[in-house]
DNA sequence: CAGTGGATGCTCT
DNA sequence: GAGCATCCACTGT
C-alpha cells in the first residue's frame, strides 16, 4: 500500500503500518519507531472540541503535516489521517536517525545521536520543521516516505504527557527499538 | 539514574 | 487566567 492510501485509513490501522517507514525532509530523517494516535472522540485530541484556528490542518485532508507549538517552546509534528470527515492525526514521537546525521547534529546542538529524534519536539527540530510547515503536503517533495522491507513488530502503551484518557493504549512503538522517547535502556552492566 | 521545576507563548474558557 | 500531546538543567543518590 502506498503512503497516500495508508493515511486515509483510521489512525489505529495506519499507526502500526507506518512504523518502520523512513521519513525524509530534504534528505534528512530516519525510520519511524514511535507514534501516538489522536481521534475526534478522544478528549486528549486537539480535534475533540471541533475545528479552531490552530487545528485547521487536522480537519483538512489526510497526508498533511499538522504542526503545533507545545508548552510555548517546542514544535510538534503530526501526520493527518483518516477519511475526509474524520479529524485524526498521528503524533510523530521518535525516529531512528538514518539520513543526514550531521545536519541533525547542527540543528539539535548536540553530539549524542540518541537525542536527535527521541521525542516529538526533538525530531521536529532535527528535521528542520516549525510552524511554517503546518499543512505541508507529505506526499510530495521535499518530503519522502520510503516503505520498510518488512512490517515492524510493535507494542502499544498509554500515551505520554497527557492528562485526559491517560489509560488508552494508543501509543505505538516498534518492539525492541532503542530509539523511542522512552527507550529501553541498554540491558546489563 | 530518578525526580523536580523552570522556561515560554499561544489557545481557549 | 489556566492549561498545556516538552525539553533540559540541576539536584541528590
Amino acid at each position: 500500500m502506498t503512503f497516500a492510501e495508508l493515511v486515509t485509513r483510521g489512525v489505529h490501522e495506519a499507526a502500526p503500518a507506518l512504523l518502520g517507514w523512513t521519513l525524509l525532509v530534504d534528505g534528512v530523517g530516519g525510520r519511524i519507531v514511535e507514534l501516538e494516535a489522536y481521534a475526534p472522540e478522544d478528549p486528549a485530541s486537539h480535534s475533540f472540541r471541533g475545528p479552531t484556528a490552530r487545528t485547521q490542518t487536522m480537519f483538512g485532508p489526510a497526508g498533511r503535516l499538522y504542526v503545533y507549538r507545545s508548552y510555548g517552546i517546542h514544535w510538534c509534528s503530526n501526520i493527518t489521517c483518516g477519511p475526509p470527515d474524520r479529524a485524526e492525526a498521528l503524533l510523530l514521537r521518535a525516529l531512528e536517525p538514518t539520513h543526514g546525521l550531521e545536519r541533525m547534529r547542527e540543528r539539535r546542538g548536540l553530539d549524542d545521536a540518541r537525542l536527535f529524534c527521541s521525542g516529538p519536539g526533538r525530531l521536529t527540530q532535527a528535521l528542520g520543521l516549525d510552524g511554517r510547515h503546518d499543512g505541508l503536503d507529505l506526499t510530495a517533495p521535499p518530503v519522502m516516505f520510503l516503505p520498510p522491507t518488512a512490517a515492524a513488530e510493535f507494542e502499544t502503551t498509554p500515551r505520554i504527557g497527557i492528562t485526559k484518557a491517560v489509560d488508552e493504549p494508543w501509543r505505538y512503538v516498534e518492539r525492541g527499538s532503542s530509539w523511542s522517547s522512552r527507550g529501553q535502556r541498554r540491558a546489563g552492566s
